[in-house]
DNA sequence: CATATATACATTGTGGTGTAAGGTATGTGG
DNA sequence: CCACATACCTTACACCACAATGTATATATG
């Protein structure tokens, strides 16, 4: 068993994954657990006690508009989409990814090549 | 003036950020700033309130050691270098990137081409 | 029928970390 | 003189993942 990706950068990566994932169409808490799992092989795992409180930061924020909803079986959803400020947050965060990772490549190749 | 990198951000790359520059060598806490500033191309400024509770604390697990050293100008400067540990820490850490950032280029992908 | 597992949401307590702000001290340039 | 760069450090504050715990329903298993 691999060891787990540091907290600090699931921290990071969170906000940017979840408004991505929900630029590609509406989605609700526990999908976005699973979805986050196969974007990343198996390797992240994020816990349930971290994306219902991340969710209700974004809707807070107005990044993220949900909608509560029935399925057939009877089991309640929250479904989320994406918001135009949400849209400009991504965009945004992207930017800063790029940079910050652009950095630490640089810094990689002068270490060893 | 472009909006900072957000500190979430900032705090997951710290560690491995501090490892790679001094894999490439011997060096002290205000140079890494303005290295980190050079690798950036000038959009991450570091606080030196972050990098110095840094280095003390990567020194405390023994990922880095320092050594005090007097300059000619009579200026006292607190020189870091990596160690065993800190090398396999960097290498860990630089995997938890590659899978981070490999999960959020897919879900940018899917998400706009 | 009882139990376990998956689904689907939520909250609380704890520890770690950047930021902002402030502090100490020396050398250099105007 | 005064401002700035150099070079280190600390404290108060807010934020956030994690572990643990809780609620509830549906499905599969023995």
């Amino acid at each position: 068993m691999k060891k787990p990706v540091y907290k600090e950068l699931v921290a990071a990566s969170s906000r940017p994954m979840v408004l991505s994932i929900l630029a590609a169409g509406e989605t609700y808490g526990y999908e976005i657990l699973k979805q986050v799992k196969r974007l990343s092989g198996g390797e992240l795992e994020w816990s349930d006690g971290m994306i219902y409180p991340l969710l209700h930061r974004l809707e807070r924020d107005g990044l993220i508009a949900g909608r509560w909803q029935l399925t057939d079986e009877g089991r309640r959803r929250k479904y989320y989409r994406l918001t135009a400020r949400g849209k400009r947050r991504l965009a945004r965060d992207r930017e800063s990814w790029r940079t910050v990772y652009g950095a630490l490549e640089l810094s990689w190749g002068s270490g060893q090549a």
